[in-house]
DNA sequence: CTTGGGTCCTGTGCGC
DNA sequence: TGCGCACAGGACCCAA
């Protein structure tokens, strides 16, 4: 799924086609995605304005004109397109069969009163849609117990160096958790990890003090860049927009393995290790 | 409390 | 060409 600059991505694509405008109809195409949908999903968004959309780590948040708040998970392979209203262009070059019935997997369709259509569609389902009341996302339990935007001035090297205090945990896990820092996923995280020199099988207090002040700006350069590209596309993976993200093109790490790392001076080969079930990639002549 | 592993689901790409 | 397996951007849930 998308991470963060994905989610970014998206938010920044949706908001022309939603921001001030009236939801005019909303389809709810099945019960469920990994959770069930909220009592009353589509009658509470239905009719309402969109005042405003927002992102909290992975999460996209639809203001609504009555103080409810939409918000969104995309999971593995949640993704959302805008067309306009009855043609409904996908933005997936080479194959457009089928968009008067919808493509397969296309969960939520929404009509805004300018006759633009946005989709959302996801195969695997592990995305999730829910209603926050107004004045409930301070106790919402899909945001409570996140950690600091890692964008933000929140978080810093000591903030960091705080939250890993103590834990045995690899810090490849450690920046998956995001209750010590909320956004990051496997690409971004096996990113940062090469350009702070920084083995992901570390165990993560020891990257408290010195390397953490190197992981930090790491982190925060590598979703900067991501972000200006528009993210990363996978496979047909599309931008609300239709345009394709380009910065897996600028991956260091991620699905390099066996090849020549790219730093400077490094003569090291990329490899493939697995921690958690999930593949690391890192150069163990540099990350260390 | 922390930590690791299994799990949800569909699609794709690879080796045989 | 078909088949089976490994793997895929996430994160919840439970056992130890």
């Amino acid at each position: 799924m998308p991470e963060l600059p994905e989610v970014e991505t998206v938010c920044r694509g949706l908001r022309p086609a939603m921001v001030g405008l009236r939801l005019t109809r909303v389809d709810q195409r099945r019960a469920d995605l990994r959770f069930p949908f909220p009592a009353g999903f589509q009658d509470r968004l239905e009719g309402r304005r969109v005042t405003a959309i927002d992102r909290r780590a992975k999460y996209i948040l639809i203001r609504l004109e009555d103080g409810w708040t939409w918000l969104v998970h995309l999971g593995m392979s949640g993704r959302f397109t805008v067309g306009p209203g009855g043609i409904a262009s996908s933005g997936q070059a080479g194959h457009n069969s089928g968009w008067a019935l919808g493509e397969k997997h296309d969960h939520v369709v929404v009509e805004l009163e300018s006759g633009a259509r946005v989709t959302y569609n996801d195969a695997r389902r592990f995305g999730y849609m829910d209603l926050i009341p107004p004045n409930g996302e301070a106790t919402s339990s899909h945001l409570i117990n996140l950690g600091p935007e890692p964008l933000s001035e929140a978080f810093n090297a000591d903030q960091f160096s705080q939250a890993i205090q103590g834990k045995r945990t690899p810090i490849k896990s450690a920046l998956l958790d995001q209750r010590l820092v909320a956004g990051l996923g496997n690409i971004y995280v096996c990113e940062a990890l090469w350009r702070a020199g920084i083995s992901p099988k570390r165990s993560a207090h020891t990257v408290a003090g010195r390397r953490a002040t190197r992981l930090v700006p790491a982190v925060k350069d590598v979703l900067t860049a991501a972000i200006a590209a528009g993210g990363s596309s996978l496979r047909d993976y599309v931008q609300a927009t239709g345009e394709l993200g380009y910065f897996q093109h600028s991956w260091d790490a991620y699905d390099r393995e066996g090849d020549p790392c790219r730093r400077p001076d490094c003569d090291g080969q990329m490899v493939r290790i697995v921690q958690s079930g999930r593949s690391s990639y890192y150069c163990p002549r540099h990350q260390r």
